[in-house]
DNA sequence: GCGCCCTGTTGGCACCGTGTCAATAAGCGC
DNA sequence: GCGCTTATTGACACGGTGCCAACAGGGCGC
């Protein structure tokens, strides 16, 4: 009668063995804060042992900063094919893409964008950062204007705001339930509209008064 | 030759202590992560026992709340002397208040709005709550809004949204200086109109489908 | 002025979570 | 089956936290 079904230790292959304690680590930093997780709930909940998650990530925070990158890295597959048709359409469609995968990812979603830096930690805060910047650029693009390539700097952090505005009013939908996803859609997209034929023009006019015209 | 100028230990009234404890703790808190100042820090910084600090605030975490409080709590003297003129100069002079009060203040306002709640903690997360509620009345008071009994709820709901982009574009001026003050002045007056005169009214009017005309 | 008592203040204790490392055994090749 | 590589473990030391009984500052009554 072999009751030994499960030999207590089994071996994996590194990569995979890495993957489970991730995951595993994603679900939880998922569903409590921070300081509420502790290395050996990771363990128990991979049915690993604790010094094997600081083998694999080195410090806690260092998991944490693996964690966060995989929440707010977000599928990248389509957003190529929404190009036509003109600036309201686009950014009708961007708007409605975002809130999508928002709501599709909102558990992990709010954990990495509420957990801003633990208390404003450098790294956390790094990482954040660098989503962002892809997020803005991948705006940029989808409302067309690649171009104005002295200006890149400012387009950049006039989305990058936008994106303050995006996850505050998403948090307002999906956390608080405040608002409704057509009132987020429509502030959304009145918003960025307004910005981008409004704000940017002006900012675009502004920042050369030393060559006026010719 | 009294060298004892300075009896080792010194009795305050409890208030007092309490407040010299607690000025230390937020200035460390403000130039330094929470993980990043241990409850020793914030006693020697007030010449202290450690134990005195767990004393009068408990747990670190509820010093933490005390000094996010702290931080969070804007001057709330003057924004009752501004209402005169139509909207766009009210919502003007909003805007400069706040980007006056937020410089001001910017280290340890960045570090509190930085700080989302170590990592999504939820006590945390009710201050600035708090905070956020308190900021959304008065601007919905600024802007004239202080009707619409029954429509209250999506209006706090859409300015505390807007608060998001106020905080997120005010970061990109103090912390990352990608933006100018101009710039960062002219994307906020320009999008609370648009919020105000564009957003808002269809929002009201959307309300009740159930109620066509009479 | 001298003591007493109230209470602000201290130092040390026990506990928990983290990071490290030598020891262990799983599983592949022979 | 044997041995070797290496994934995995358990125990150790350390630092930070919360708690508590003991201490002493300084105001009060005499």
């Amino acid at each position: 009668m072999s009751v030994e079904t499960a030999p207590r230790r089994r071996r994996l292959e590194p990569d995979a063995r890495r993957g489970q304690i991730l995951a595993c680590a994603v679900r939880l930093f998922g569903e409590r804060p921070y300081a509420d997780v502790s290395t050996t709930d990771v363990a128990r909940e991979a049915g690993v042992a604790r010094g094997l998650v600081n083998h694999y990530f080195g410090a806690k925070k260092d998991l944490y900063l693996e964690v966060v990158r995989v929440m707010v890295t977000i599928p990248e597959v389509a957003l190529e094919r929404l190009p036509k048709g003109d600036l309201r359409t686009r950014v009708d469609a961007s708007v409605t893409w975002f809130l999508d995968v928002v709501s599709r990812h909102s558990t992990s979603w709010l954990a990495a964008v509420t957990a801003r830096g633990m208390g404003g930690d450098a790294d956390v805060e790094r990482v954040l950062a660098e989503a962002e910047e892809v997020a803005a650029d991948r705006m940029l693009v989808a409302v067309g204007l690649t171009g104005e390539a002295q200006h890149r700097e400012d387009l950049r952090g006039m989305v990058r705001a936008y994106g303050g505005l995006a996850t505050s009013t998403a948090r307002e939908w999906l956390q608080r339930g405040a608002l409704t996803r057509d009132q987020v859609h429509l502030l959304l997209t009145t918003t960025l509209l307004t910005i981008v034929e409004q704000v940017i023009p002006q900012v675009l006019a502004d920042r050369e008064p030393t060559r006026p015209e010719r």
